[in-house]
DNA sequence: AACCGTCGTTACACTTTCTCACAATTCGTA
DNA sequence: TACGAATTGTGAGAAAGTGTAACGACGGTT
């Protein structure tokens, strides 16, 4: 499923999307090599890979979501991506992997030695260049996610972050207007650089607004999507330049 | 250069470095073909591509410096990656660049076409891998930028900076103490998501702390690198995990 | 069922950074 | 060399987000 492997930091932008066009449904070496692979099951909490272990293995999402983030030494943590099924996590790692992935729930995950992804990228060039995108993808993702961070203000993080999973939840068939947010505010907050209070307190008036409708802590409703789209492109202006 | 293509970004980090191991300077096949290509001259503030640009080349920088940066249609910018001679550009670009590079001032480059270089890929493995790595590694700066931009203070963003770009010039065999700034304050604070008030106010207080000497806002020299290094890390504690 | 720990929400004081205004400097050009 | 334009530096007030703390809701355990 390379070509749907859109991650959320990757949809946190203005739609615009690069790479959209020309996404076949293709048979993939990888998707196959994958779907015969053994399931591995995480618990909740426990990580398939942390931050400076070898790197011996790319995973596909099978069921679940996860959380890739860094850590600092002060204890300060950069969640980069949150993986649902569908999703392929580790492919950047050279040597070791720069990131830790956690469960945040079960988890199930297929996983391939990069020794036989190395193989198979050799003999076919078809799979080399559907990494390469893939990679190449990832660094999108991760420019659109410093966009967000360096230049948005706590409002249209959020509201760009709602977006970002409905658009998501799409792609995989479901509601764009149910939201299930299957991570802890801490991690939301790490994932957008703010705090768990600025998080929370943002959903809050989104709510108080009628944005959107929040239930559980965990489920959100999209109550107006253009306004959550406003919000997201440039809250109540800001930005010097605005 | 593709083995010392490390950006600014990546070099923002508390100084890990995932990929540092196993730089071997063997003669590389992308490198004698950029080396036969033909020099191109970018004058000042003009752009070798823009954003949205279809990807024709990838190019190394010769003589000069680029800003990598992109738009928001609101006109905030984000700055993604200063690139110094020995530095190639334009790699993770699929069909069309994310990216504009603008030169700082006359700059020279040689490019490549991305259909030789398929080519090359194709019939060279280790090239392949080459590319992919490079790419890899500008994931990891990416994300080291993003760290430094959500989880940092000011001070600690500037200090970084200046740290990033002491071992940069290291690097290029050039003075670690004696830096000089070829970007504007805006380029800076674009590229560390601060104004150019609180960049140049930066600047100023580490210089009235001794911790650098400024002259003509270009030359910076670093007078207490330890001071400057802890800076870097936690500046006056700072982060609700300090 | 009561307890405990975790997570989320809310309020308020506080800090950092931003915004705006203007002075000083530098650079390019005449 | 002098001028004008652009860049950089500085200060005061405003705004956004943070830190702290108290409280409530939820889930698992005994």
């Amino acid at each position: 499923m390379l070509a749907t492997a859109f991650t959320t930091a990757g949809d946190l932008g203005n739609g615009r999307s690069v790479l959209d066009a020309a996404a076949p449904a293709a048979r993939d070496p990888l998707d196959d090599r994958l779907a015969r692979a053994a399931p591995r099951t995480i618990e909740a909490r426990e990580h398939i890979f942390c931050e400076g272990d070898r790197a011996t293995h790319v995973y596909r999402v099978e069921v679940g979501h996860l959380c890739i983030y860094r850590m600092m030494s002060d204890g300060r943590r950069q969640v980069v991506d949150f993986a649902y099924p569908g999703d392929i996590i580790g492919l950047g790692a050279l040597g070791e992997h720069g990131e830790s992935a956690q469960a945040m729930e079960r988890t199930v995950v297929r996983g391939m030695p990069l020794a036989t992804l190395r193989e198979l990228a050799q003999t076919d060039h078809r799979l080399g260049m559907k990494l390469y995108e893939a990679l190449s993808r990832e660094l999108m993702a991760a420019r659109e996610l410093l966009f967000t961070v360096s230049q948005r203000t706590a409002t249209e993080r959020v509201a760009a972050f709602l977006l970002a999973l409905s658009r998501r939840a799409v792609r995989r068939g479901e509601s764009a207007t149910e939201i299930v947010l299957p991570m802890t505010r801490m991690d939301i907050a790490d994932f957008l650089g703010l705090t768990i209070e600025t998080v929370s307190r943002t959903l809050t008036r989104l709510r108080t607004d009628h944005v959107i409708d929040l239930e559980q802590c965990i489920l959100v409703t999209i109550c107006n999507p253009a306004a959550l789209a406003e919000l997201a492109q440039s809250s109540g202006q800001v930005g010097r330049r605005g």
